[in-house]
DNA sequence: TTGTACGCGTTATCAA
DNA sequence: TTGATAACGCGTACAA
C-alpha cells in the first residue's frame, strides 16, 4: 500500500499538495498537477479511507441493525435505505443479530466505537438507557424509546382498522390474530392488534390474540401451529398475522380441506413478496417498506448534519390490497 | 467523545498506561488499574475503532457485494455469512448494488480504500481485471476469473442432472427453462442448463433454453411472461426456473386452469423460502446456503490470514427436494 | 511499573 | 502556488 507521502516524494512535491490534487482544495499548476497524477497512476494509489475518516470525524457509514436480514421484511427494507444512504454518499453497514438479545447488545456497543455515524435501528430488545446513552444519531423503527428519539413507523392503527373491516365486510364471526409474544407497549405494531380488537368487537365480532414465539425462521414450525390451530379451534373464521405465518394458515388450511376465503379469511401483514409469490393471491395490509426506508435515511441525515427535527415521530401510511383471501 | 488521552489525564497517568489496560498488554499496579478503570467510567471513555484500525491496518469488516439483497437467495446467504464472519470477529458490510453495474463499479473502488479488510463478491459484471487488480482478498460466487481468484460455488452439473432426471421419472416431454440473460460462460450456474439439456437429450427428451432479463425484482413481470410462454407453447410440460420465476409458472399455470404436475412439471433452482411458503410444495434443486456462506467465510479468513489455499475452486453440493409439482 | 516519542494517512492552517 | 507543521486517536518501541 502506497501512502499520500510516496505520491508526494516520488512527484517532488509536498504531501499536502497532493492532497489538494485530491480533493480540488487548492489551485495547483497544471504541471505540477500532471507530475502527482503521473505519480498516482504508477503507484497504483488509493486514498485511505480509515485515516480520511478519523481526520473528519465521520465514517461515512450508517449502520443498520436488523433482528434478521434473511426475513423479506428487513431485507426488503434494507434495500430502500441502502438505496437512500447511497444517493446521499453514504455506504450501509448492515447487522443481523440473530434475534439474539446478547449479540444485538455488542454490536451496539461496537458502534458507538466511531466506526459508523448512525444507526438505523430494526431491532428493540435492549433497556431504553441503552437507546438514550448510545451518544450518536439513532433512528428507531416500530418502537418508542422516549420522546427524544427519532422514530419511523407505519401508521399500524390503520392497519389494524383497515383489516378489521375486511372481516367485517367477509362476514366473519371469530378472528383470531397472531401476534408476537416478545411485543410489549413499545412496539408500535402492536397498535394493529388493539385496532383490529376495538372495531371488531365494536361490531359485536368475537376475536381473539395468540401471541406465538417469533424468533425462529422456521415455516415449518409456523405449519405445524396453524394445523394446529385450525383443527383445535375449528369455529375461527377469519386470520390476521404476518406475512410468513399468514402463509402458514394458508397452507394448512388447503392441507385441511379448509376452504378459502368460503370457511376461512386470511388478511397478511405487511406486504412483502411472501404474500405474492404464493399461488393465491393473499388480502394484505401493506407497508410502504420504501417509503419507511426514505424517511428514515431522511431523519438520520438531518441528525447527522446537526438539524433539528420537527417532528421525533413520523407515521407513514399503509393501505389494504384485496387478495382471493377474503370475500 | 472522549479520548485516551482525556482518560489519561483524569487518572493521572500516561496515555500508553490506560492503553495497556484497555489490552492486558503488559502489567498494570492494581491501584493505577482503579483509578483508570474508575476514569473510563465517568467520561464514558469508548476506544475509537477507526483509530485502531488505522494502526493495526485492519478494519476488522469484510464487505459483501451482492446485486439486491432484497432477493431471498442473497438475503439467506448474507445470514449465514454475517453469521460465521461474527463468530470469527469480524463484521459484515453489505453492499447491494442495485442490478447497477457502474454502481458496482463505483463499490468495488471505495472499498479498495482499506475502509474493509476483504469482499465476498456476489456480483459479477466488471471486467475480470477489475477484479484481479483488486488488491485486496476477495472471494468470487459464482463467477470464474481466473485460477488466482478463489471461488466458491455450488454444484450446477449436479443441480443441472438431478432436475432432469426428475423431468425424466416424471415423464415430461418438452422441457422449458429459463436463465438469465446476462449469464456468460464465465457464470457457474449456467452449468445446470447444459447438465440439463445434455441428460435430457439423452433420452430423447426435447429442451428448449430462454433467457429472459433478470436484473427487476418483479414478480408481476414474471408472471405476465410465465402466461404468455404457457399460452404460446402449449407442449411444453416441464419447466425449470429458479424460485421466484418457478413461483410464477405455478401461479400462471393454475390461472390458465394448467393442471400441476399432470399436464405441466415444475422444478425450482435454488430452493430459499419463496419456494416453500407456498400453498404447493414445489420440487426444489436445493443449494446449501450455509455451507456455501460458510465455505466462503473459511477462504476468506484463510485470505486475510496470509494462509495459501490448497484449491482455488470450492464445490458446495446440491439435493433435489422432492414436492408436488412433479410426479 | 510507568512515561516519552513516534508512526499510521490524511487534511487544515498558516506562512512563504 | 507551494510547503511546513500540527492535529486526529491509538498502539508500541524504547527509555527511565
Amino acid at each position: 500500500m502506497s501512502s499520500i507521502r510516496d505520491v508526494a516524494k516520488k512527484a517532488n512535491v509536498a504531501a499536502c499538495t497532493v492532497s489538494r490534487v485530491l480533493n480540488g482544495t487548492a489551485n495547483v499548476s497544471p504541471e505540477t498537477r500532471m507530475r502527482i497524477e503521473q505519480a498516482m497512476k504508477e503507484l497504483n494509489y488509493i486514498p485511505n479511507e480509515l485515516a480520511r475518516g478519523m481526520f473528519k470525524q465521520k465514517a461515512g457509514i450508517v449502520a443498520m441493525l436488523v433482528p434478521n436480514i434473511r426475513h423479506p421484511y428487513f431485507s426488503s427494507l434494507a434495500t430502500y435505505i441502502e438505496d437512500e444512504l447511497y444517493k446521499n454518499g453514504y455506504k450501509l453497514m448492515l447487522c443481523s443479530t440473530g434475534d439474539d438479545i446478547g449479540r444485538e447488545k455488542e454490536y451496539l456497543k461496537i458502534l458507538k466505537s466511531n466506526i459508523v455515524d448512525g444507526v438505523i435501528m430494526g431491532v428493540n430488545n435492549q433497556k431504553p438507557e441503552d437507546y438514550q446513552e448510545f451518544g450518536k444519531p439513532l433512528v428507531m423503527l416500530d418502537y418508542y424509546v422516549d420522546d427524544k428519539i427519532p422514530l419511523v413507523v407505519s401508521d399500524h392503527c390503520a392497519g389494524g382498522r383497515l383489516a378489521a373491516e375486511e372481516f367485517i365486510r367477509s362476514g366473519c364471526k371469530y378472528v383470531l390474530h397472531i401476534g408476537n409474544e416478545a411485543d410489549t407497549e413499545r412496539v408500535i405494531s402492536y397498535e394493529s392488534h388493539k385496532a383490529l380488537q376495538e372495531v371488531l368487537s365494536e361490531h359485536g365480532i368475537r376475536s381473539r390474540e395468540l401471541d406465538i414465539k417469533w424468533n425462529t425462521f422456521d415455516f415449518q414450525g409456523y405449519l405445524e401451529l396453524a394445523m394446529l390451530i385450525l383443527e383445535k379451534y375449528p369455529e375461527i373464521d377469519g386470520i390476521m398475522a404476518a406475512d410468513m405465518p399468514a402463509c402458514a394458515f394458508l397452507k394448512a388450511a388447503y392441507k385441511l380441506g379448509k376452504k378459502v376465503p368460503e370457511e376461512l379469511c386470511i388478511v397478511s401483514y405487511d406486504g412483502t413478496y411472501v404474500a405474492r409469490t404464493n399461488v393465491v393471491e393473499i388480502t394484505t395490509v401493506h407497508q410502504s417498506l420504501k417509503e419507511i426506508g426514505k424517511v428514515s435515511v431522511d431523519v438520520m441525515l438531518k441528525l447527522l448534519a446537526g438539524e433539528r427535527l420537527k417532528e421525533n415521530y413520523v407515521r407513514v401510511g399503509v393501505e389494504i390490497k384485496k387478495g382471493e383471501t377474503t370475500k
